[in-house]
DNA sequence: CGGCTTTGACCGGCGC
DNA sequence: GCGCCGGTCAAAGCCG
């Protein structure tokens, strides 16, 4: 199946799945990405990343979570097909960073060892079960993390054909 | 009026 | 077997 017509960033020719960030909300505040890692599903070798800091914060968060949906005791599919896991790690005073995509909140738990709460976002189109949390370092208040879940299989819900959203992508972009 | 946030409860897995 | 823990559901309320 064509589960993952495009990925995230391993090439710029794929601009439709690109993530652009911009606030819906008046609330223009200074994003600058500091860090991205880009979390598979093999989380059992532990320190394969040099994360050291931040991935210690985040690894109650990409501990358990390493197959796809399905993952049933004594009926495991022999889907090799993991789910992409993206962290990205966001320098904003405001949590909510859009992407381009229409978001629904279906969930917000406190993190251990934080102080501040974790967010749980899904995409709202129908079909598209792609999902998002939002987690806040407790140590770094200005930093956010935000860790996609899957692949968009559809176009991003634009507001507007704004070049500065497609500039901003490419900052991104060229910025690592 | 519709879509979305909120918030507590619930569930399944894992460790002890 | 029990309790903890992270993730999800769903009803109610809020806001545009």
């Amino acid at each position: 199946m064509d589960n993952y017509p495009t990925l995230f960033p391993t090439q710029q020719s794929s601009s439709s799945t690109s993530a652009s960030f911009h606030s819906r909300h008046p609330s223009h505040q200074s994003s600058n990405m500091i860090g991205i890692i880009p979390v598979f599903g093999s989380l059992h070798g532990g320190s394969s990343s040099g994360f050291s800091g931040l991935n210690d914060e985040m690894r109650a968060t990409t501990s358990h979570g390493d197959a796809e949906n399905e993952m049933k005791p004594g009926k495991k599919k022999e889907n090799k097909v993991r789910k992409p896991r993206y962290a990205f790690q966001t320098r904003s005073q405001v949590d909510i960073l859009d992407d381009g995509y229409r978001w629904r909140k279906y969930g917000q738990k406190a993190v251990k060892n934080n102080k501040f709460p974790r967010s749980y976002y899904r995409c709202t189109h129908q079909g598209c079960n792609v999902k998002k949390q939002v987690q806040r370092l407790s140590k770094d208040e200005g930093v956010v993390v935000t860790t996609y879940e899957g692949v968009h299989s559809h176009p991003i819900e634009k507001p507007k054909d704004n070049f500065e959203d497609i500039l901003n992508q490419m900052q991104i972009y060229s910025n690592f």
